[in-house]
DNA sequence: ATCGTTAATTATCTTTTGTTAATATTTTCA
DNA sequence: TGAAAATATTAACAAAAGATAATTAACGAT
């Protein structure tokens, strides 16, 4: 029961590794939890965490000057998370990575299997496939700027992750979508009127 | 004089490679020139075509539904451009490159190369690289989306990139910034206005 | 269950943007 | 150079967003 999370991780990381590579990254793993609310990643951190989200919905943001929260990207159960600023750029990280639920996670630090990774092809190539997402990711979250309204972005965001929209406050998702809380809250109201003419 | 460019480029491929990787890939790089206004890769195009510019300034578009252009992004000397839909993610692309001044470039077919390009480790850390630089810039921009306002964003661009700037026409611009030229033309005589103060 | 806290909504007002159209300015090139 | 075309600016109005504050709703802890 427990045990399928940790089953899906391996499924999800070891489908097309040989054995000999998935044995050599094993060691390195370790499960971790993380309550609801508590921040994972500080700002600051230097620790190249790498995580397989198996529960829960880690949110990252970052502090303006002025103090507010912005909301920057949202990860759950079934997808990786990582410390962007120190695994991919080598640099502190500018952004805190909240749990917002009770959230399970399966842990790496890069730095130890880096070597691991650079001596199979195969893992290079997952590597690849990360970088590849990610950026796939961020450049469909910048024409979504760039093509859509405030109210269209939010409008695609509740066609295309309806359950996360539930699970996340909406002061969390307004930011994300950059724009208000307040802003958020209109939206809604203006499509829930227009859904009834 | 004409071979200082190509010059650039190899300094700047190959200021870490080895001769024999560089002897290999050599055979498939073709410089090429294309006009201004020109397009240089059509909507639709799955070649994988990849490119420094040695000269001139690229302009990558997508034609909305309506019709209207958005730009999504611009890259000029000193830079590379690909293709991204096709050499990264293998699909037909969905934008326009297009040529705002004439241009000179060096391209390679990734088709060609990537043989050469996964048999050698330090090539394979290039695509890595840049693959890095892609993200890092794409995040980058994100974060001027969901934190700054459409004026701070143009002040931004105004202050790192003043030459692009004075290169390319306000209305490529202003989409690029998710806004409306009419828009930009109020937030520049804002800008002009304050000033004088 | 209730109090206290936090989040969401609503209201009011100001500022900015979108839209469309008219006008002015630049660029292009014949 | 001068006319035509492309860009940019300005105007006028409607719609949306930001800011702030007040009110309502939802949530958590005891």
């Amino acid at each position: 029961m427990e045990q399928q999370k940790e089953i899906d991780f391996y499924l999800s990381v070891f489908k097309d590794l040989g054995i000999a590579d998935a044995d050599r990254l094993i060691p390195f793993v370790k499960p971790r939890k993380i309550d609801a609310g508590e921040i994972y990643i500080q700002e600051g951190a230097t620790g190249k965490k790498l995580a397989y989200i198996s529960r829960g919905l880690i949110r990252t943001y970052l502090l303006k000057a002025n103090g507010d929260e912005i909301t920057l990207m949202l990860r759950w159960e079934g997808q990786f998370i990582a410390s962007v600023d120190s695994v991919l750029f080598n640099r502190a990280s500018r952004f805190f990575y909240q749990a917002l639920e009770d959230t399970e996670i399966i842990e790496v630090d890069y730095d130890k299997i880096q070597p691991v990774v650079n001596n199979s092809p195969l893992l290079s190539l997952s590597r690849n496939d990360f970088l590849l997402n990610m950026l796939a990711e961020a450049m469909e979250r910048i024409e979504t700027f760039v093509l859509l309204s405030p109210e269209e972005r939010y409008v695609k965001l509740l066609e295309e992750k309806p359950d996360i929209l539930n699970r996340v406050p909406g002061k969390y998702l307004s930011t994300m979508l950059g724009i208000t809380p307040v802003s958020l809250s209109r939206i809604r109201s203006r499509i829930a009127s227009a859904g009834k003419l």
